[in-house]
DNA sequence: AGTTAAACGAGACGGTACGTCACGTCTTTCC
DNA sequence: GGAAAGACGTGACGTACCGTCTCGTTTAACT
């Protein structure tokens, strides 16, 4: 695990003790670093950089942290929280609207040049660091994921969808054109791409 | 433009004169590049240690090759050339079992351990540089889906396909939950998923 | 000034901190310098090769030097520093025979092979270096003239000396031809020669 | 001895063949050098800059010289050559004013900022290549300090100089105390100073 | 006049050292 | 007694030149 969370278990890694942990050091850390990735990249974002820039030592960061992707993903974190309770879509009872909006809200997350540094900056490190991966994936991206799942699913059973279908799988067909996109920069991001490729998707998810 | 690609008009930059080029030198450090990123990976991979275990010196490396990541794209795509003419689909008149072939083949090239590392690190530099981004999709990426979306339109003539499907849309459905996947590490890659993926995208391109 | 000297009000230049400093490592690379030096060469002396015979990191040399010059300059003033009180000449009331003490020192100074390196990498740095220069005269060479003329006034005061002469004309008369050999290679420096100087020169500063 | 002297046997060590010598390659390379010495000093004179600067490859240096101090070597030689068949002093009878007119031209030599760097650059190299030392001294300086002996050898005979004295070494008394104050920056160096050490030493010099 | 061999300009090559940056650790000094 | 400040050993960066080594292209001496 690349950070001490917050919710964590005091115990797993011996560290030092979090009850003497100063809460404004960790703020002027973390928004030190969201402000300086947007600046400069990931790249040339250094921990000498973000110990300057929040006022604060280096080993102040080092103590609490492993790594700058660490320092990173709680950055990221810290400013995503806020969909970790709320990963329930809306049921408005038309699958489709409920759909766009999702992928409509995704491709315009991703597209907003302000965080695109920010979450680029996490999957390039996640190509190195598997650890990192691994938190991303519990933390962030498999509720979104399984929410949307559980959407398709209410679908299954009020009839819109054929009931054989694979509600992970078809979430992966819908999301996977976004991501594919935007990693490899192979096209355009915009909401005409999420409506297309929603639409060809529930032509696949349709009874019969 | 990361490199001085063969066929490129010798004016855009400058540069130094290629026809003295010593193709000793190129090669050695293609290789080397190769065997350092599968050894100790694209991070630790630095500039003097190519040149060291090329047995070249570092202003070799700086003079043909823009950056760190410049010449692992180019030693990649001395690997990954052989494809470059042959992008073309099997036609069987089985447009199921083609694209069977392609996606399986693709999930096998990503999952072999021999070339993760070597893949991962361009896409990781994909996220920092664009221009090995736009690189890799003008001469990797772009030929294989096109070559994918030729094979589909065959098959809207064939009528296997709805004739109003978008058949560069479909190839994105076919490839984005795999590179999903595995550039984010949401799940196992292996034959089974390719095949659940072409079903469900199948279902979604035939006619009615 | 080419450096940090011990006495050196703090403030003309910020610089770092210099009561952090590393006594241990500032002793490290001195002695390092003057092994080197007199093994290689002030020619083929490099930073890097004082780093790494005194186990010191290359920025710990710049932080607290400008360069080579000062450095080995430091490296000398280190050994030569006993002179720095004790610049008097004794006085046993023999002109003659306190002078040819103090030249025949020199003389033999400059011919001590250990020396010979040290002594003219400063002097070729000095042709470069003019801070090298005043440093070096205010610090060595400009105290020991001091006190051979002092001498030579009081050989004016005991009237072995004609008192129309300019004791500080007739110190570099004494020293310039010493050095003369020294720096040009014109010739062999011995106490003969040293002796005989003094003869001819004391012949020009007796009364009448 | 650092460089092919004109008049030297083509047979010592084989080397190139000088009759094929390109003169308009030799002159652009003693001037370029004469050029970037005075320009950026000798530390930062290169052999890159110098065959850059006279429109020559690297080679054609490197075929007729042995080093960077071998070139200046020549380019100083090139310009103090007519110094060379008439380093007799002028005989008015008026021993004084004769060696006075040498001192004074020795002093104005040295000041003269266009020339300064040049021989300091000499100078420095002195100190770390015996063989350029021994160049200078049997081509440039011996002939000048004997020349001077020489009249200083008239003036015994002519019963002005006490026959006692040793000319070579009177001769050193009188441009020693000169190159020290040049090559060690102790002092200015004005007419006024040439002056006094003449009046000096002539003290001892004169019979009785 | 034609041949031929060397010098020439150019510059790529394997290297060494430069001076700078950031790393992660360690130590000192405050609050 | 944690945190700021920052010096330390380490190692990679990208650059500048080194001296050597081909490349074609003059150029000048000998057929």
């Amino acid at each position: 695990m690349p950070h001490e969370s917050p919710g964590s278990p005091p115990s797993d890694p011996p560290g030092p003790d979090a009850s003497r942990r100063s809460d404004r050091a960790r703020r002027a850390i973390l928004s030190a670093t969201r402000d300086l990735v947007a600046e400069v990249g990931y790249t040339r974002l250094t921990i000498e950089g973000i110990a300057a820039a929040a006022g604060v030592g280096k080993q102040t960061i080092y103590r609490w942290w492993r790594s700058k992707a660490a320092v990173l993903f709680d950055a990221i974190l810290e400013v995503n929280s806020h969909e970790q309770g709320s990963v329930d879509l809306p049921d408005t009872g038309d699958l489709e609207s409920d759909l766009r909006l999702v992928l409509r809200g995704t491709v315009a997350a991703l597209a907003e040049p302000a965080n695109d540094r920010l979450q680029r900056a996490i999957a390039a490190e996640i190509q190195t660091d598997i650890s990192v991966a691994e938190e991303l994936v519990r933390r962030l991206l498999r509720p979104q994921l399984d929410a949307c799942a559980a959407r398709i699913t209410l679908g299954i059973r009020a009839g819109q969808v054929d009931e054989s279908v694979d509600a992970d799988l078809a979430v992966e067909l819908l999301f996977g054109p976004i991501f594919h996109r935007w990693l490899l920069r192979t096209g355009r991001l915009d909401d005409q791409f999420a409506d297309n490729i929603l639409a060809l998707v529930l032509k696949g998810l349709r009874p019969h």
